[in-house]
DNA sequence: CCATATATTGAACATTCGTTCCAAAATTGG
DNA sequence: CCAATTTTGGAACGAATGTTCAATATATGG
């Protein structure tokens, strides 16, 4: 052994997500970044190799934390329409905060496949837990029989990225509360 | 008069909007603008300002051509919800390009109050067109009495980034056109 | 046809970018 | 306490960025 690092891996990538998801890839500058992780550049390149890999290493780290907060929500009430509400419930609270997840999409598309690779296992790891709980919901009588259960599924998930590039885009509360409101109204 | 322009204004504003759409603003350099253009960098400068210039009157445009098609798809069908669902149709169908609107608003949030301003005065002219045909939904008893006319109306201008990120996201032409159909559902 | 005015072209600008080199500092195992 | 190994901080790099300059070309009005 040698010296060691005097930083925290994780909290520095923290720092870093909350730069990358307020001003996109192309808008967050080496300089940017170290200032915000409070580490050298040198430290900056050892640890994470470039600036695309702390990148894809920050949406990594935040598409999972993401995914667990959904999930625990989403699992949190007996009666599985109370925890899909309570999901939905929990993106429009957070809404304000930009979400790299969105933005990684926006910016990029699917022209990274290192990039896609990440968004996609995250996505399938959701829609998973979501169709679960929608099929239970179907069981209660709670969500519409006649729905497909795959396309409800699908169709909440994308109700997060509605919630929040509307709040991106200005709305307030009251009106983020509504789209949510909407969205579970389409499961009836 | 003097010497007059070899190229016409909107037609290289439409070649910017596609670099723009695609690349977003930081992720297009200016050398790339100048080749989809065909014109010289100063050309470029001369007409537009600078690059930050060029982008609003890109994002000015491109809303503008957007809602004028929003708005023909809304009213062409006698029967007010066939023409929220023939508006919504259509952007299923050009969900497979990139939507400068929305990108713009993932770039930028709320950060640039010129750019803001474009985007919320369409946001506003789409909005009251959307909500006098749903008042008439409402009125033919297709879409549900008890909804808030507002609300409804700002789901389904809501929905239309929904559906661009998820196809931005890769999602195919059944996802997509099964995500239209769940915002309608919505309305019932 | 000339004077004027604007457009075009391509080189050049300063600045910022992401990245790396290098010397000094700090820690651990022997 | 020494040797080995790694981290750190800051200067430095070449490349790319957005922008402008200067010279040439091309149109119009008198």
């Amino acid at each position: 052994m040698a010296r060691p690092k005097e930083f925290d891996r994780d909290e520095v990538l923290e720092a870093a997500i909350r730069v990358f998801r307020e001003h996109g890839y192309e808008g967050s500058s080496a300089e940017m970044l170290v200032r915000a992780m409070g580490i050298g550049r040198q430290s900056l390149y050892d640890t994470f190799g470039d600036k695309w890999q702390l990148y894809c290493a920050a949406v990594q780290r935040y598409v999972a934390c993401e995914i667990e907060a959904h999930v625990t929500a989403l699992r949190g009430a007996p009666r599985a329409l109370d925890g899909i509400r309570a999901m939905i419930e929990r993106v429009v609270a957070e809404a304000p905060q930009a979400c790299l997840g969105v933005n990684s999409i926006c910016e990029f598309g699917r022209s990274r496949p290192e990039l896609s690779e990440i968004q996609d296992a995250s996505a399938r790891a959701l829609h998973i837990a979501i169709a679960k709980r929608v099929r239970e919901a179907q069981a209660d009588g709670e969500v519409a029989a006649v729905l497909d259960t795959e396309a409800a599924a699908g169709f909440v998930a994308a109700s997060f990225a509605t919630i929040r590039i509307a709040a991106r885009g200005g709305a307030d509360a009251r009106e983020l509360h509504s789209l949510g409101h909407m969205a579970m109204r389409a499961l009836r």
